[in-house]
DNA sequence: GCCAACGTTGGC
DNA sequence: GCCAACGTTGGC
């Protein structure tokens, strides 16, 4: 069992538009990151946990609790010709972006990234770190339990 | 809109 | 394999 954080922009998905969603489940789609790739290619598995990060908005933070599900697969968008995902090096055969299934636990109350910040708790967070703008990162046990507890009344 | 930080690309 | 140029991210 392992947690990771994944940012979406609001504009984009936010964690209203996943809560309409069928099974209020998305997939993550649009990844082009290798680092990220290989954390949804190799590492996740179903159940780990997943802290659902808005990301580019006036108010940054985790939004609500996910958790992953299935397995990962190619990710469709990269056959998408003149789309915004598409990837002229990918073939079905040889797909190279991966994503997974990702399903809405509960929305919660919003953490924003100034308390996150503030947190003695929560200063290794990736998302913390100098210039950090990996879209997915790994969060600790810790680091999960901690936010449970602010986040939960 | 600004800009620091970082990843990717491509010429050599 | 190096590295300059370029594009993107994302908070502010």
């Amino acid at each position: 069992m392992a947690y990771w954080l994944m940012k979406s922009e609001p504009s984009e998905i936010s964690i209203d538009d996943l809560a309409s969603f069928p099974d209020q489940t998305v997939g993550w789609f649009g990844v082009r990151n290798y680092q990220a790739r290989n954390f949804m290619r190799d590492q996740m598995q179903p159940g780990d946990g997943v802290l659902f990060y808005h990301s580019s908005c006036a108010e940054p933070g985790v939004a609500g609790l996910a958790e992953v599900v299935g397995a990962p697969y190619p990710d469709p968008t990269q056959f998408e010709k003149g789309e915004k995902y598409f990837d002229e090096k990918a073939t079905p055969e040889v797909p190279r972006w991966f994503q997974v299934d990702v399903r809405l636990v509960k929305k919660t109350r919003l953490l924003a990234l100034s308390e996150i910040r503030s947190n003695p708790d929560l200063q290794e967070m990736r998302i913390l770190a100098k210039g950090n703008r990996l879209s997915i990162t790994p969060v600790s046990s810790f680091e999960w339990r901690t936010i449970q507890k602010l986040i939960n009344p």
